[in-house]
DNA sequence: TGCGATCGAATCGCGCGCAATATAGTCGCG
DNA sequence: CGCGACTATATTGCGCGCGATTCGATCGCA
């Protein structure tokens, strides 16, 4: 049967790396969520701001290709973060299908408050800067790989 | 030590990395998906049944420190599995506190039609057994390191 | 024996995350 | 102009995932 080699421990192989990510996934939200909690933000609303901390007025479908999510996700968590002032949601006149992403004053501030979190989280993970940078470019390498298999 | 970026990219490495692992996990849901509905469970409810194929007549607390899950996840999840026929929730009549889970004659049989899934999504992966080895002990020491730090 | 502390599981409320579907707006073409 | 195809966003239904709380069972200890 397994002439490649492979032995029984391999034949789980996949199920041990997904589960891998899946739990370092839960363990990374269970580091984040005391630090935005502070904020009122979740970690899906903390990457969409960081997103629009970058660059605004997004539409909703420009903004779910970057976080690789879909409307259905993306609209209520956006009127959660409009109902928390942080944003306006805009139809755009030219196109009204559009809904354009505005940050508001004071979702511009929150940047500030924010900006410990990064350097909390790095020391969380007990690695140096090298060895995060190889272990993302690797995951983005994997979930492109598994983005073409789907 | 080499000059090997600027300060403004170390800033945001966290997140790139934590985001990284966020949209690998989705994109890794993705690539189940098709393979799990063909046999009528979800990617955590498989995440159950891998652990009680391996042994069953486990109590819901043990099942949770595998799975670094609660007992409000689990126990719809498990009522699903229950009502699906795969297993069977019993009070401990020793200690009525805890729940016993123990697979019915369907749900061993299951094991078999999952038999498949496991080399798909290593294929899905595109990458060597042995790199696929070294990325999920990575990632199981990061989640060591997290949960330590949390 | 009694009774408060503790424990394991269950319940509740909320926010994702997505497939399927609906709705409204735009475009292409005669 | 009118009509069908297409597009962007919104809605719905369901299953996680967790913190906070509840509930019944068990334990500790006088």
């Amino acid at each position: 049967m397994q002439d490649d080699g492979s032995t029984a421990e391999d034949q789980t192989l996949d199920q041990m790396v997904c589960f891998a990510i899946y739990s370092a996934g839960h363990a990374m939200n269970r580091v984040y969520k005391p630090l935005l909690d502070a904020l009122g933000l979740t970690y899906p609303q903390y990457l969409v701001m960081l997103v629009l901390w970058e660059r605004d007025d997004l539409t909703v479908g420009q903004l779910g290709e970057r976080l690789f999510l879909e409307s259905s996700t993306l609209t209520p968590l956006l009127k959660r973060l409009e109902a928390a002032g942080l944003l306006r949601r805009v139809r755009d006149s030219l196109d009204e299908r559009q809904v354009r992403l505005l940050l508001t004053d004071a979702g511009r501030r929150r940047r500030g408050d924010a900006a410990a979190i990064p350097a909390c989280v790095i020391k969380a993970t007990g690695r140096s800067l090298v060895e995060l940078r190889r272990l993302q470019a690797e995951l983005e390498s994997l979930r492109r790989s598994l983005h073409e298999a789907a």
